[in-house]
DNA sequence: ACCAAAAGTGGAAGCGTTTCCATTCGATCC
DNA sequence: GGATCGAATGGAAACGCTTCCACTTTTGGT
């Protein structure tokens, strides 16, 4: 494997000319660097990342952490961050808590502090206070998407207000009888979410002075499947049902609008159903939504570790970064909503 | 940062004693093993994965390269891989080609390349020659998952066969008017999946002696809302429909069933569907399937990357790694497929 | 022309490990 | 009871870079 000597040697300069010529820092006249360039190429030469690394104590790779990955949220985040940060030529090392306790141990005490990462993402998790200690520990950049860790650059929508517009649709619409399937905290994910959208979902029916009905909050496990059960019950109930239901997810009424239709309703008119997320097969159920754009976010994060680093290509860190505004929603209106029969 | 001459000092020995104290590796007096393991803790000390990897030449660190996250299968088999990983001590560094073509040349150009990498694992990858040259130039070892890349280690599915047991399936039921919705080349995966399950359709249809009907061969994109527009023009057809239909992916088959559904057929009555996945959503819907299991796929192609390692826990490589055997797969029956009407 | 400043360059000191080698020292063997 | 062996240890040389510092050329201003 071709080092950096040979290189130099090849190109008739010194070590010290050669790793100028090829990190673009500091002076170079153009001789130098055409003849490196051409002696690298054809030496087949690529710099060790590992020595390069420890010289300079920066890694060009950074960790993402993650509470489980074949979730639509966490994949399609995961989508727009490794694109964004292979852009930039940094490497994305992934960690994911889902499984024993022992491994998320695992990846705060070990993995996570081995120096080899210049930042670390976080990506809608509840940090324990050890957890926070252990990362701020490490000295690196720190940026907290979905969740909101004490002191901690947060990338993350308003899930208060997102569900609370929502629920002011179907009020608007006409509804009285509203339920809302929440999700209990399956993988360790920050458990503000869910909490916050059932708040923002309580405080648009104290709003319009509607009793809650205890009976239509419902939990489920963020799945369609889960969902599905839930909501079948729920319509079941001979006791009078909901005119329409808010999901905390998409993926829940997708399981919602299927529930309903395998008990004959008519979508939207006997049951109306709004969900949270933008999912893409939102279309194909027709459900209306608010949408969030995970891929957008994630590479939202990455910009913010950028500018963190000091990479951002302008000069400097610009003052603070842009505190935290929330991340741009997007009400999609289609035809799983209506007015009650 | 504490870093090993602290704790050498601390624990009054000598650097390398820390080192193979630690490692576990090399002849240490359980007195020195103590004081070293107790000044480690006392110090909050981890070791440098840079300097470490620099100093052996190995750095606890894979390298998984996808065609893309967010869908069903790559989902999965990097929850299952990430698992296994970390389970095992080592890091994973993820690579998405998705996206512009220069991304995915800067991925096997530098990012591969720069010996951060145990060992790559492709997944589902058409690797042209040029990249699986740059690959082999690594002299790491290699894995592929899904595709089949000549002289690699290869650990996948028996795509030929499940599509044609499928088929069988649907035969055997008493169908002879059976479509195939099979997918097109959109991420650059190894085309030879969808070919191969293509293939195993028609091979069946030709043992029963059936003719394929070529305007019953379908292409999607692997998508639910691609399935659903090939499948709803389909069944629209006045010109006479097909019984069956066998969809190279359930995602697809899940669009299919909705079709079906839009337009008033009732299934499995009018029209069956079987799926080739085992996606979970799959008995919401009542999808009969063959299932493979991503996850453990994923985490055999890391046993196999370990084995390759030497790090089975086995002591060295136990011979040959198992040939070229298919990962199995299991048939799921439910209820969307039945005698026709 | 003359001098100061800038540009270009090489030497060498790290960066934090691993590991080879040599050394010491009880323990074991006839 | 001296030679021999293995266990335990420390010194020091890598590993392949980055970067500080000092030095030699250019350059540009006057």
């Amino acid at each position: 494997m071709a080092s950096i000597k040979d290189v130099a040697l090849r190109a008739g300069v010194s070590v010290a000319t050669v790793s100028r010529a090829l990190s673009g820092k500091g002076k170079v006249s153009a001789a130098s660097r055409e003849s490196v360039a051409r002696a690298a190429r054809d030496l087949g030469y690529v710099l060790s990342y590992n020595a390069s690394s420890l010289a300079s104590g920066r890694s060009r790779n950074i960790g993402i952490v993650v509470p489980t990955i074949s979730r639509w949220y966490f994949a399609n985040v995961l989508q727009g961050a490794t694109q964004e940060l292979n852009e930039r030529g940094y490497d994305l090392t992934l960690y994911n808590t889902s499984g024993e306790q022992r491994h998320r141990d695992a990846v705060f005490q070990d993995l996570l502090m081995r120096q080899r990462l210049d930042a670390v993402i976080t990506v809608t998790l509840k940090l324990t206070a050890p957890e926070l200690h252990q990362l701020r520990a490490v000295g690196k950049p720190l940026v907290a998407l979905g969740g909101l860790l004490p002191e901690v650059s947060t990338i993350r929508v308003d899930d208060f207000n997102i569900a609370s517009l929502a629920t002011e649709h179907l009020l608007s619409l006409g509804h009285t009888k509203i339920a809302f399937l929440g999700g209990t905290d399956v993988f360790n994910v920050d458990f503000n979410l869910p909490a916050a959208r059932l708040d923002g979902f309580e405080y648009a029916l104290d709003q319009a002075e509607i009793a809650v009905n205890p009976q239509w909050l419902l939990d489920a496990d963020f799945t369609t499947a889960g969902a599905y059960q839930k909501v079948r019950s729920l319509l079941s109930n001979p006791r009078g049902r909901p005119t329409a239901l808010l999901c905390a997810s998409d993926e829940m009424a997708f399981g919602a609008i299927m529930a309903a239709r395998d008990l004959g309703l008519s979508l939207p008119g006997d049951f109306s159903v709004i969900g949270i997320d933008g999912h893409e097969l939102g279309e194909l159920y027709g459900l209306t939504t608010i949408a969030q754009h995970p891929a957008a976010q994630g590479e939202a994060a990455v910009a913010r570790i950028m500018e963190l680093l000091g990479e951002d290509g302008a000069d400097e860190p610009a003052g603070t970064p842009p505190a935290d505004e929330f991340f741009p929603t997007e009400f999609v209106l289609r035809t799983s909503t209506a007015p009650p029969a």
